[in-house]
RNA sequence: GCGGGCGUGGUGAAAUUGGUAAACACAAGGGACUUAAAAUCCCUCGGCUUCGGCCUUGCCGGUUCAAGUCCGGCCGCCCGCACCA
């Protein structure tokens, strides 16, 4: 077992104790109420948040790396002078507290309210700068009722609809997942390949948004890049045309969404597919067609599948008509690569420019017109073999578009199909509209009640909220909600006969679609929140989490914004104008023969390892991701009870950017263990007198004390920048740097006294944000009354910046020589006569003439000869 | 396949708009203190070297007085999307 560090203590505080310490702060930080939020402020506001985590039972390394970074923000923010809200929740609704009901035989609520006693209280653990007072939990129905009361608002607002239709089935979660839920063609939980079904769902529109929620990522300039770009190819925007194709024999029309209408004249087939109404209605009379359609619903959609699986079709003998070659036919196909979710759900094939088409076109012997011609070639012999020709070129073969670049071709034959009224330019969206609907009871019921009489009739706004019964069974197949003995049966609130409420319930990422939202007000008013105090904190200033909600969550989020705001919620579109997102926390992972072991099942020596019970060897394994499967895990609890919350605070942010994956070492704990101490040392032991106060005039210290001194108002003005900008690693650097030059500092007098003094309470006032309990008691040490919390950031004078003297690099024909010590800014004669005095310089010269000098004040001199 | 990103010591990483590469740490090695250990403190720490220097930011080339940084081409790794018409 490691040494328990934090427990030690030694007679005469010869060592800092970090329980005392840190269980005391927190508490004289409460009942002072240093966090307490309030909107009535003439401080200009900020709104820092973390997302919110899921009650799993306890806390991990990933949540001390992002709630710590968030609580540096917000500690720095409000010593800047912000008001800042900086609040905590559960996203407590969700799959795990029924498994756990089902295994353990323990209810959802109670698993899950448990878990967030528990999770609280490691978080409290760890010094937050939390208003406790606006935590929320999105399973209770004090926050549940207001999201039902926004669905029935949106349904209002025609922004819900009930539609059936195929949807993504997740055969182990027994539910439907949304789109950005299927991950590889398998469930973002459960891993199981996602099926095909076909299911009454209800939608929220958000495809109504796609060009808005596309457009205005330009707008989010403090979002990383990565996440905007990932969110625009998720949306999907493609320029195009609908084409609406006569068929023969039939008034019907084949609509057909293309991005390649240059390429109509190469047209040798079109498909619909499987799931299109067309290939339905056949397959009632054709049982062939069916056994076909039938065959590709079962076909799984992941990636696997799709590379393997053979381009097939089924002819249906219908013809349809090219609308620009009279005469011309080309015959229909059911097709298993044509999607009914993109588009239209049909195609017109150009095998000559498609490769799809083009695999298609020779396994089924259709005809190949090659109509796009490479610049450089003869059109007369261009032939294609089995390869598509999708470059760029010349329109050939193409009736009125011949000899047109590809651009100029698509305009052409667009104002044709527009004359015509047979077709359009057209925008089309990858984006598909979010479906809402899970067959889950540990979730937000939905509002609505089934009557045969009335069709779908939303519960009553007196008869909010619908709240989950907690008597359930679960573990059985299918909903537990619609097993339920009594809860669905209810009278219909218009006709009232007997009717059935809507069983089941809201995808999870619906509550956190506006969790940020509620925390702007305070839990006494009965409302989700207040239009005031929506305006107040909107937009969130800094939201930071995890990047792989780069979509989900942070898509529907900006959706659902826009919705409030359509519903009159609020007024602003984008929930979250800053965005980091942290990188993950990893270790090494170990394993033996029975399989992955814990880290503190490892004894690591050297660049081996054994096991600590069996002393038999362990393979020491990739680093990766922090997870219970590979068992490469840290327990935080364990950490914070070992060095204290500072220590893995401080760990946090030391080396790697927020960004970065990080990795856990052991080394890397005991070195920010080591640096805690050494900072308290520096304070309560010094190795020199700290005097009484700060310099009285800064102008009249002098030697080495100066230099330290402008040294700690250098460290002011660069860790306020890298704070700024979240570089946290840096911002520690730079204390240590500060910190290792006040320990260098030995001379006894009272200049150095005095410097000692702005220094250390420099550097405690800097470390603040990352380590508060010890500085806070530093801070006390040090004699102060008041709560160091509370403290504005301290300011650099500026004319502490300056430096005396400045070393410039000397280079000879770019080639570093060596370096002269000039006044800042001197005169480029100084620099001048300084370079040339060196005798490295001289000999690199070596007499030659000087053709010309480049110097850059206080950065380099450049000598060409 | 399409889109994007990243390659710097043994390791994590620093390096304003191109301007002294490796700050700050970790690990390692040596020393001091100690009966001993822990803790602490001091020193060394990119490579080669004939001790004058020379080389060094994945590889090759280019632009420039000057390139880790800009441009072109490779190699490697990572991420997102993907039968998207």
């Amino acid at each position: 077992m490691p040494e328990d560090h934090a427990s030690e203590t030694t007679s005469g505080d010869t060592r800092y104790n970090v329980k005392q310490s840190e269980t005391h702060w927190q508490q004289v930080w409460e009942e002072q109420g240093c966090f307490a939020v309030s909107e009535q402020s003439d401080k200009p506001k900020y709104y820092v948040l973390e997302m919110f985590p899921y009650p799993s039972g306890r806390i991990h390394m990933g949540h001390v790396r992002n709630y710590t970074l968030g609580d540096v923000v917000a500690r720095f923010m409000k010593a800047r002078g912000y008001n800042v809200l900086h609040p905590m929740g559960w996203d407590a609704f969700g799959l795990p507290a029924e498994n756990a009901a089902i295994e353990n035989n323990v209810h959802p609520a109670k698993w899950t309210r448990e878990n967030i006693a528990t999770m609280r209280g490691q978080l409290k653990s760890m010094g937050l700068s939390y208003d406790w007072s606006r935590e929320i939990a999105t399973c209770e129905p004090e926050y549940y009722k207001h999201e039902q009361k926004m669905f029935l608002d949106f349904l209002r607002e025609g922004l819900v609809y009930r539609k059936e239709s195929w949807v993504n089935w997740d055969p182990v979660e027994n539910t439907v997942l949304a789109n950005e839920q299927v991950i590889d063609g398998k469930g973002w939980r459960s891993g199981a390949p996602v099926e095909k079904r076909k299911l009454a769902q209800w939608f929220l529109k958000i495809t109504e948004y796609a060009e808005d929620l596309r457009a205005a990522l330009a707008g989010l300039e403090r979002w990383p890049d990565r996440v905007r770009l990932m969110q625009e190819n998720w949306i999907g925007r493609s320029e195009g045309a609908h084409i609406r194709f006569d068929m023969e024999g039939s008034d019907e029309k084949l609509e057909v969404y293309t991005t390649r209408h240059d390429t109509i004249f190469g047209m040798t087939f079109c498909a619909v597919a499987a799931n299109h109404p067309i290939a339905a209605r056949l397959a009632e009379g054709n049982a062939e067609l069916a056994a076909f359609v039938e065959e590709c619903n079962r076909m799984s959609t992941s990636e696997e599948a799709i590379e393997t699986a053979e381009k097939k079709g089924f002819d249906t003998g219908l013809r349809v008509r090219h609308p620009f070659v009279d005469g011309k036919t080309v015959p229909l196909y059911v097709a298993n690569f044509v999607l009914m979710d993109y588009g239209t759900g049909a195609i017109f094939g150009c095998p000559g420019h498609d490769q799809r088409d083009m695999d298609f076109a020779r396994k089924y012997g259709l005809d190949v017109i090659p109509v796009v011609a490479p610049r450089d070639v003869d059109p007369a012999t261009f032939e294609l073999g089995d390869e598509a020709y999708i470059g760029d070129g010349v329109i050939v073969n193409s009736d009125f578009i011949n000899g047109m670049e590809i651009a100029d071709a698509k305009a052409a034959v667009a104002d044709r199909l527009e004359a015509d009224g047979i077709g359009e330019r057209a925008i089309n969206y990858r984006l598909r509209d979010w479906g809402v609907s899970r067959q889950r009871y540990w979730g937000c019921p939905i509002p609505v009640i089934k009557c045969d009489a009335c069709g779908v009739v939303p519960v009553p706004d007196d008869q909010l909220p619908v709240v989950l019964p907690e008597d359930v069974e679960l573990g059985g197949a299918g909903n537990p909600l619609s097993r339920h003995p009594t809860w669905k049966h209810v009278d219909c609130p218009t006709c009232g006969k007997a009717a059935e409420r809507e069983t089941d319930t809201f995808d999870t990422f619906f509550e956190s679609s506006w969790y940020f939202a509620r925390f702007c007000s305070p839990h006494t008013e009965d409302i989700g929140f207040s239009r005031d105090a929506a305006d107040y904190w909107m937009p969130v200033d800094q939201y930071i989490g995890g990047i792989e909600h780069a979509v989900l969550h942070l898509l529907y989020s900006r959706f659902f914004t826009r919705a409030l705001r359509k519903c009159g919620y609020l007024d602003m579109d984008e929930p979250f104008a800053g965005l980091m997102t942290q990188g993950m926390v990893c270790h090494e992972t170990y394993r033996d023969d029975k399989g992955w072991l814990f880290p503190t099942d490892v004894d690591r020596q050297g660049d081996q390892a054994v096991h600590v019970k069996t002393g038999k060897p362990v393979t020491i394994g990739r680093i990766e991701k922090m997870s219970k499967s590979k068992r490469n895990v840290v327990d935080p609890e364990l950490i914070i009870r070992e060095y204290g919350a500072d220590t893995a605070r401080l760990f946090m942010l030391s080396d790697s950017p927020p960004d970065r994956d990080l990795e856990w070492t052991d080394a890397g704990i005991e070195g920010a263990w080591r640096y805690l101490n050494r900072v308290w040392r520096g304070v309560m032991q010094p190795r020199a007198a700290i005097g009484e106060a700060p310099p009285a005039d800064a102008s009249a210290v002098e030697g080495a004390a100066l230099d330290v001194l402008k040294l700690a108002h250098r460290t002011i003005d660069g860790v306020t920048g890298d704070l700024g900008r979240f570089h946290f690693n840096k911002a520690v650097a730079r204390v240590r740097e500060l910190t290792n030059a006040l320990e260098d500092l030995k001379d006894e007098n009272a200049d150095a006294a005095a410097v000692r003094r702005f220094g250390w309470e420099t550097a405690i006032r800097l470390l603040g944000p990352m380590m508060p309990h010890l500085c806070e008691e530093l801070w006390r040490g040090l004699g102060h009354e008041t709560l160091l919390v509370e403290q504005p950031w301290p300011e650099a004078e500026a004319a502490m910046l300056s430096l005396d003297t400045v070393e410039v690099g000397v280079q000879v024909n770019g080639k570093m020589r060596g370096t002269v010590s000039l006044a800042p800014d001197a005169p480029e004669d100084d620099a001048r006569a300084g370079a040339l005095a060196l005798e490295t310089v001289k000999a690199a010269i070596d007499g030659k003439d000087i053709r010309k000098v480049i110097y850059v004040p206080n950065r380099i001199i450049n000598v060409v000869v």
